[in-house]
RNA sequence: GGCCUCAUCGUCUAGCCUGGCCUAGGACGUUAGGUUCUCAGCCUAAAGACUCGGGUUCAAAUCCCGAUGGGGCUACCA
């Protein structure tokens, strides 16, 4: 049975590349039918927090990550550790300094493992110093906790980032000197920030929550996720996770650092969005409107929906809902500027939508279909084109250039709300 | 500095293992055009890469060596 794991550290939020590690593992244990472990590394109990571990579990749930049996907490396991470590010493393979106690590391070895994504890995023991293992305050470091617990949890696969592959041969030397078998490893490719680096604060190692509040979904946010130093072959990138998982298999994963791309990201939700069933957008799009606090219970569904079904294949955020709400929903509306300049302030303008509001006032039914007919009749008797009515109507009404067909917009709006921002600019 | 590791369009990648089908394919982005009331979407097209130098071979993006460049580690952090 594979048993892979995630071990988190909480002392910050779970970013793209955390989760990324996390990610891949969960694929890895549901394409083999293993578990997906969670082994939370809070020895550090100054900077550990509470509310980074809810929000890292919170993330992981979020993206679909659903882990088996009950996450192993290191800070519960302190005596655990000293008593391998007591092996240790008692086996003369570890000597005390101070309050320390540190394993020995023999010269002139090689030590050599075959990972499953660099291929064979070697390095000297000289290059390596004696390692603490439990430090003068009683707790243990983190390679030598790493390898205990990897242990007794049983793991076959150890697939994290690339910045541990100088840890593991200090790791294995523990195994070696425990008489414990050694399990697989995969160290998998950083996600790099813009300027190259590592992913840090400072650059883009934006929380999942982040991008969750701005909008993104998580299914989309998964996929793009899935192929960064990944790819299921056949050119194919929009895929559903039960395909990901299926066709996922760690030896396909590349060997170099990938850039985050946002646009891309961006464009993978847009996609999502257009694709998806109008009742799931309908209600996404609620549910992140009411967390927003832009609308509350009593809120009108059935013309939401039509709202949603106007404009949701140009949408690419669920924040960009917020802006299409309050179109339809509120009363002043926010005008651009340079908009309203170019459309609603040339000498004939008043002119055009006068006639625009009267026609629009007068007609005896107002869908579609009718107003259309109304504006390109208009538009004939008054012998200009179509479009020299409908963007300064466009504008009049939504404050915008761009949006949904404006017939659908009139529509979606009501005569009345029509009619009303009409005579502003008459 | 030492050690480890990586190297295909601006970005994500396919191809590399098992050399020839690669005048290097796809996607995002960019540019141009089409559809249309705008934008978006959709469609079409264009520009755009095998880091460099040796070697092996009839033949190299693919194999080998070196250089260069990037990243990581080098803590009683994780």
């Amino acid at each position: 049975m594979i048993r892979v794991r995630f071990a988190p550290s909480p002392t910050g939020y779970l970013h793209i590349g955390s989760a990324r590690t996390a990610l891949f593992n969960w694929l890895y244990a549901r394409h083999n039918k293993g578990k997906f472990l969670l082994r939370i590394e809070d020895t550090d109990r100054l900077r550990s927090k509470e509310e980074y571990l809810d929000e890292i579990l919170g993330s992981l749930k979020w993206l679909f990550m659903n882990w088996d049996e009950d996450p192993t907490f290191q800070s519960r396991r302190f005596d655990l550790y000293k008593r391998y470590a007591e092996d240790l010493l008692k086996k003369g393979l570890a000597y005390m300094e101070g309050e320390a106690i540190i394993f020995k590391v023999e010269k002139d070895l090689t030590v050599s493992f075959d990972d499953m994504i660099h291929g064979k890995i070697e390095v000297s023991t000289n290059e390596l110093k004696d390692q603490v293992l439990m430090k003068s305050d009683g707790t243990p470091t983190y390679n030598f906790a790493c390898v205990i617990d990897d242990v007794e949890m049983k793991i076959t696969h150890i697939i994290r980032g690339d910045d541990h592959i100088s840890n593991t041969p200090k790791q294995i030397l523990l195994y070696r000197a425990l008489g414990l078998a050694i399990p697989n490893f995969a160290h998998m490719p950083l996600i790099l920030s813009k300027d190259g680096g590592r992913l840090s604060k400072r650059h883009g190692a934006t929380s999942i929550f982040e991008y969750k509040r701005e909008g993104f979904l998580p299914e989309a946010l998964v996929n793009y996720l899935s192929l960064m130093g990944w790819a299921p072959g056949e050119d194919r990138e929009i895929l559903p996770l039960d395909e990901i998982i299926k066709l996922f298999d760690i030896k396909d994963v590349n060997k170099t650092g990938a850039t985050f791309d946002m646009d891309k990201l961006s464009w993978m939700n847009g996609q999502y969005i257009k694709d998806m069933d109008l009742a799931d957008i309908v209600s996404r799009s609620e549910i992140f409107l009411k967390g927003n606090g832009i609308i509350d219970d009593k809120f009108d569904e059935a013309r939401w929906s039509d709202i949603v079904k106007a404009y949701k294949e140009r949408a690419r955020t669920l924040e960009d809902f917020i802006g299409i709400y309050k179109i339809f929903f509120h009363d002043a509306i926010e005008y651009d500027e340079a908009a309203v300049e170019k459309y609603l302030k040339k000498s004939n303008s008043k002119d055009i939508l006068n006639r625009c509001r009267v026609v629009l006032k007068s007609a005896s039914s107002f869908n579609k279909a009718s107003i259309e007919e109304a504006y390109r009749k208009l538009a004939d008797d008054m012998k200009l084109k179509a479009a020299e009515l409908i963007h300064p109507t466009r504008v009049a009404i939504s404050g915008k250039t761009v949006g949904a067909g404006l017939f659908d917009m009139m529509e979606l709006l009501g005569r009345d709300k029509v009619l009303k921002r009409l005579e502003r600019f008459c």
